[in-house]
RNA sequence: GCGCCCGUAGCUCAGGCGGAUAGAGCAACGGAUUUCUAAUCCGUUGGUCGCAGGUUCGAGUCCUGCCGGGCGCGCCA
């Protein structure tokens, strides 16, 4: 395996330093500058090493570079020119031969480019949406199964193994609630006089699976006990609604690894072993007739309730079985996607993750924030019990599940969001998942086009192509552009944030489009046709990989 | 009151671990197509990075305090 240019710049900074930093070394940043003119790349190394060790920055760039220099593995393969810069910088012009060798790099391991090296890393368990059964997803739910899902395909991609994992709440008093207002509603439909509680569901897809129970069993439930019927219908409702979710969620192109009911994970007696396990560490208490637990000690605000009076468990108690039966199964880490209303739960629950014996680090409770949604200025209101939400149905439906999907991964996780549907519906067109989009399509365009402008023409294999033809400005910087993807995969999901792939995408794509303009690949000579079409296959297998780290489809043509 | 998140162009948002002259899209205006897809490209206009201090060679980025917005603080789920 070969590995990236970048990566053999950065071990041959590591030892130009070695006799000149000093122990530990100090970590290798390579920037992108703003202005061409200090190269393709810039280190601060000098400026680090003058901080922690003392002495002048420039000098150190200078032994550094001398260093270089000297070095037969750098500096006429790897870099054409070395320069110091202002208060210490050290400047790499990279030679043009790295970089086509970079790109023949691309071309021969395909998908796999930038991938290999980082394999065997840690086992992640992702846990996002979630969303209790008991009305269809929402656009909130939207945003953390396109973030979730994407950032799945990410970890993966970087060498993560990772199980994605919905926990579906299937029981406990919203339950209750939703098979009563359910029932309600099938009384209604035979003329009966039946009132939805205030804290009630009143959704239209209420009545929906009210009349769909009516069609298969008529007035059946009319004559059972009230107890027996709240059960049926609690039940029925579970299981249409979460067939609904799956479904949304497959034609969002999201699936989940494994699912964990409440009710089976409830009844297995995990919770009653952890509360022991927590009891035997001497984290429980009784007070007032409950069963407390000591978070105080360890984090949080105040101690909080497992059990309560009545002899009812509160959520929390479940919840940290479940957690500590996530560590068993034995994941390195996991992380959880939450609802900004959950915020206040971060502390109770690392404290309850610390309590089992588990490191900090390996578990990461990711905020991931709400969309606020506008028709125009109108700020909608999303209340899942009141029935008036903008589904993700009615979304993808309307906007496309490309762009839906593209849109939310787009925005940094943790930042509210504006989000005009008006705007959003009538400007798709101008959505960047096009723009990105389109690159693959015009790139496998070319390829149809080949055959009729060149006849008789056929490619050769990419190993003989000569790809020193491509000399250009924005050739180079396209080649540039390609060889960076590993690095936002790699930071992406060091950062847990899918945006900035699409950061990454949006400047390869603008890098691509103006050489295209600038440019033809479909020329008379045989040799630069062949060069730049390789070129373009290169973009094709980045924006292709790019995409579907995203969900998104990537186009022959538009 | 306490805690978490946010505040960057008219709008929506980017800005790895502090780095050189703060970016993109949309909107507005002006150009480019006998050419491989114009869903594209080029240019112009647009900024007190909420405010005030601090840290240092250097701050949109780190620290402190304010201001403004969202959310959470239950023996609810």
């Amino acid at each position: 395996m070969r590995t990236t240019i970048r990566d053999r710049i950065e071990s041959a900074l590591g030892e130009s330093c070695r006799g000149i930093a000093g122990d530990p070394a100090p970590q290798i940043v390579l920037e992108t500058p703003r202005d061409p003119r200090h190269g393709d790349l810039a280190t601060n190394l000098a400026l680090r090493i003058a901080r922690e060790k003392g002495g002048k920055a420039r000098e150190i760039a200078e032994q550094i570079a001398v260093a270089l220099k000297g070095n037969s593995n750098f500096c006429p393969p790897l870099c054409e020119r070395i320069e110091i810069a202002g208060p210490g910088f050290i400047n790499l012009f990279i030679a043009p031969q790295a970089l086509q060798g970079e790109l023949a790099l691309i071309l021969s391991e395909g998908d796999r480019y930038g991938a290999s090296a980082r394999e065997g890393r840690a086992k992640i368990q992702l846990e996002f949406v979630s969303a209790n059964p008991t009305g269809p997803l929402t656009v909130a739910h939207g945003r953390q199964a396109a973030v979730g899902d994407s950032l799945a395909r990410i970890l993966s991609r970087a060498g993560y193994s990772v199980m994605k994992e919905y926990y579906l709440n299937d029981r406990g008093k919203q339950i209750r609630l939703l098979g009563h207002s359910t029932l309600q509603r099938y009384r209604e439909i035979f003329g009966q006089k039946a009132e939805i509680p205030d804290e009630g569901y009143k959704g239209s897809y209420i009545k929906d699976l009210a009349e769909r129970v009516r069609v298969r069993d008529g007035d059946l439930w009319l004559r059972a006990g009230e107890e027996e019927a709240i059960a049926f219908f609690s039940n029925c409702a579970v299981e249409e609604i979460t067939a609904g979710i799956v479904k949304d969620l497959a034609d969002f192109h999201v699936a989940f690894d494994h699912w964990t009911r409440e009710r089976e994970f409830s009844e297995s007696g995990k919770i009653e072993t952890c509360i022991e396990f927590l009891r035997g560490r001497d984290l429980i208490y009784e007070k007032d007739g409950a069963i407390w637990f000591r978070t105080e000690s360890l984090g949080d605000d105040k101690d909080r309730v497992l059990v309560k009076s009545d002899g009812e468990r509160t959520y929390f108690a479940p919840d940290i079985a479940y957690h500590r039966d996530k560590f068993e199964q034995g994941f390195d880490r996991v992380i959880d996607f939450w609802g900004p209303d959950h915020h206040g739960y971060v502390a109770r629950m690392r404290a309850a993750v610390r309590a089992l014996g588990y490191s900090d680090a390996r578990f990461t409770p990711v905020i991931v924030q709400l969309s606020t949604l506008f028709r125009g200025a109108q700020k909608l209101s999303m209340s899942t019990r009141a029935g008036e939400f903008i589904t993700l149905r009615e979304l993808m439906d309307e906007v496309g599940v490309d762009a839906t999907r593209y849109f939310f991964a787009r925005m940094r996780t943790e930042s509210h969001l504006n989000f005009d549907l008006d705007l959003a519906k009538k400007r798709s067109n101008d959505n960047p998942v096009y723009y990105v989009q389109y690159v693959h399509a015009r790139v496998c365009s070319m390829y149809k086009k080949l055959n009729e402008k060149k006849p008789g023409f056929s490619l050769p294999a990419w190993e003989n192509v000569r790809f020193d033809l491509l000399r250009e400005r924005e050739e180079r910087d396209l080649i540039k552009r390609l060889s960076d993807f590993p690095l936002a995969v790699e930071q992406s999901a060091a950062a847990l944030e899918p945006n900035l792939i699409c950061n990454y995408m949006e400047d390869l794509a603008a890098a691509f489009h103006q050489c295209y303009t600038e440019h033809t690949v479909i020329s008379e000579d045989d040799s630069l046709t062949a060069a730049r079409m390789g070129l373009a296959e290169g973009v094709r297998i980045i924006v292709r990989n790019g995409l579907d780290l995203l969900g998104v489809a990537a186009p022959e043509s538009m």
